[in-house]
DNA sequence: GCCGAGAATGAATCCATCC
DNA sequence: AGGATGGATTCATTCTCGG
């Protein structure tokens, strides 16, 4: 099967559709870097079931901001599709591969069994320190983000000379006007980029705004992203164009 | 049966003992926090009779762990031994209670399976940022330890004009001077305490040197430290009659 | 250009209310 | 009764704007 691409140009790719029947037709993939749907929000059914606009927005201005899909499964539903979209994006990727994959912290320990259950090799938990979120009387704010990496196989051993070194914790805020509601800044996809060679092809199999595409861009890299809904692909195809407010400066 | 403390003194109880065996003579915890072994060690016999040299200098958190992808009895046993303890603790703990594990990536899906499987509500992971850890060539660092955060029960209505209010994150360096080379930073052992109101009772079944009961008697609670080796019963014993290079200041 | 004051915001959570 | 909906709450940080 071939695929279409909803936009093609230099660096980045960008297909309309699914990611479960998308990645089998990708090959060569040096890195796969991806903030999938939590299907978070609640313990309870109900609570998961909601609209992603009421479950997370919550600002007076209310902006208008797509629903996005995907995100009602529950816990077994959620590891076994998380299996499946990793264990495609491990045979569509070349040996010692990185995966780097959101998460938020009710659902980091079955992210970690996926990763592991598709074949990945888990190298580690990396922590983004975002300082802007909503405080919990008598109680820890859940300020932080978390991103299971892990690898392809073994890294073998490194030419200390060209190594590259890079913190496991990152403190950064969300950027101030966002398409998505998940959009991240930046700074913190460049540094998950921040081990790559030169020219890596990545795929970002859950879109979004757009915002692996464009980091990529700015480094120098190749980047496949693919998106359900057709909103987020047509902005993310508009912000490739004429990156303006792209938080980068 | 009745428990004889090591030391006892106004706000500070140690028992030179097994966790296993002396949380269940307690009660009336208001918060349990501690770091336990996150491999087998103190769990065995080869492991407790290793000579006193090798146990104070080599740091409790660097200790053997199995490989992943290896034999997963270790994994097993981690998880039927924090079952165990944790079980004990919630028991020994009232209503409403905290508890706060210090645990690594590698242990930490294992570590918030532990404290549900013990009936405790889990509640979040919290984030260590520690600055000094060593850089590894072409990989993150792992400049985080995380900290499993559970209460016994829903938390139910909170007073808004006397809540707390604490970061789920926080940096923080241990201090240069330090008495014990395993000793965890004041600040945030203090942090952690953030949410406890006053003169609340803590346990640490797996004292250590004795940060958690130096930290406690700082912010004026109780505590009761569990430890099986004499060694850090005796300087825990010491550090806390003259806390000299404790950090506060 | 720099600094200080003021405003806006958050993958939230609890709870009352309605259907 | 039980599931779904909507309102109120809160502070650290960032952003904006004016002097």
């Amino acid at each position: 099967m071939t695929l279409t691409p909803y936009y093609k140009d230099g660096c980045s790719t960008i297909y309309h559709g699914e990611a479960l029947t998308t990645i089998p037709n990708l090959e060569g993939l040096d890195a796969v870097i991806t903030d999938p749907p939590y299907s978070s929000g609640g313990m309870f059914k109900n609570e998961r079931s909601r609209p992603t606009v009421s479950k997370y927005v919550q600002s007076r201005t209310k902006a208008y901001r797509p629903e996005f899909a995907g995100d009602t499964r529950d816990q077994r539903g959620f590891l076994a599709w998380s299996t499946l979209w990793m264990t495609a994006a491990y045979h569509a990727s070349v040996e010692k591969a990185h995966l780097l994959v959101f998460t938020d912290w009710r659902q980091l320990p079955t992210t970690t069994d996926a990763v592991q259950a598709a074949g990945w090799l888990w190298q580690g938990v990396n922590v983004w320190h975002k300082s802007t979120s909503r405080p919990r009387p008598n109680a820890f704010r859940s300020d932080a983000e978390f991103v299971v990496w892990a690898t392809k196989g073994r890294m073998g051993k490194q030419d200390n000379k060209t190594a590259t070194y890079s913190p496991g914790t990152l403190k950064a805020s969300p950027p101030r006007e966002r398409a998505h509601i998940t959009q991240k800044p930046t700074e913190v996809l460049e540094w998950l980029m921040s081990l790559l060679p030169e020219d890596s092809l990545i795929c970002d199999p859950f879109m979004g705004s757009g915002s692996t595409l464009l980091a990529a861009k700015n480094l120098g890299h190749r980047c496949i992203g693919v998106e359900l809904s057709e909103e987020f692909c047509d902005h993310a195809v508009g912000w490739l164009k004429e990156p303006r407010g792209s938080g980068a400066h």
